[in-house]
DNA sequence: TCGCTGATCATCT
DNA sequence: GATGATCAGCGAA
């Protein structure tokens, strides 16, 4: 993965990051995931689902950086979620990391995930996968291609998707753009609405 | 396993 | 003042 290759529409990008691993380390201790379930969103009045549908606010600023950033967001009053930033810079676009399944620092994630009942559930929807990797608000715009690599890492490790599907509530030229990527795997969270692929 | 509900607050209208 | 890219806990089947 490079910030070249990261540098297009999210809906292409998403099913690439699929089998990647994410990699966070805090003091010392890193946990890896291994991305099973994205989903893409899209720019300015591409996708009215998308944070940046309405244009450039405060909150959603990092989705009009240069990919490679990290884009975390607080939602539900209780809740962070983390998106990897698409698209060229200035052209808003970022892949939701839904779902994944931890493959390093398992002990660890799960002192953070003290309510999972299985290791599957780990990181098994986009909160859960946030708060098994320690990830908060203090991550977001971070540069996965930065200068620290120690603490942030994506390395691909492509598979193709085996459930593909488009988003419903998506009008428009969206209607036809496939937004949901998933792999065939366990941790993929509960929701699956899609025709498989 | 499914469906319902409460929790809880930053952000935008 | 309403809403949301959600989760966990509960009871029912």
């Amino acid at each position: 993965m490079s910030r070249r290759l990261l540098s297009r529409p999210a809906d292409q990008i998403a099913p690439r990051l699929l089998g990647s691993v994410l990699t966070v380390v805090c003091e010392d201790s890193p946990v890896s995931v291994r991305i099973t379930e994205v989903e893409a969103y899209g720019g300015v009045g591409e996708d009215p689902g998308s944070h940046a549908f309405r244009g450039r606010t405060p909150r959603n600023a990092t989705m009009f950086g240069p990919p490679g950033l990290l884009y975390v967001y607080f939602t539900y009053g209780m809740h962070w979620c983390a998106n990897v930033v698409t698209g060229p810079e200035g052209k808003a676009g970022a892949v939701l990391l839904r779902a994944g399944e931890v493959i390093e620092g398992v002990d660890l994630a799960r002192e953070r995930r003290t309510s999972a009942k299985s290791d599957r559930d780990l990181a098994r929807g986009p909160a859960r996968l946030t708060k098994a990797l320690g990830l908060d608000g203090s991550a977001d715009g971070v540069d996965l291609f930065g200068d620290d690599t120690t603490t942030f890492r994506l390395a691909p490790r492509p598979i193709a998707p085996a459930i593909v599907s488009s988003r419903t509530g998506v009008g428009g030229a969206g209607a036809q753009t496939p937004w949901r990527f998933a792999l065939d795997d366990p941790t993929v969270s509960p929701y699956r609405p899609a025709a498989r692929a």
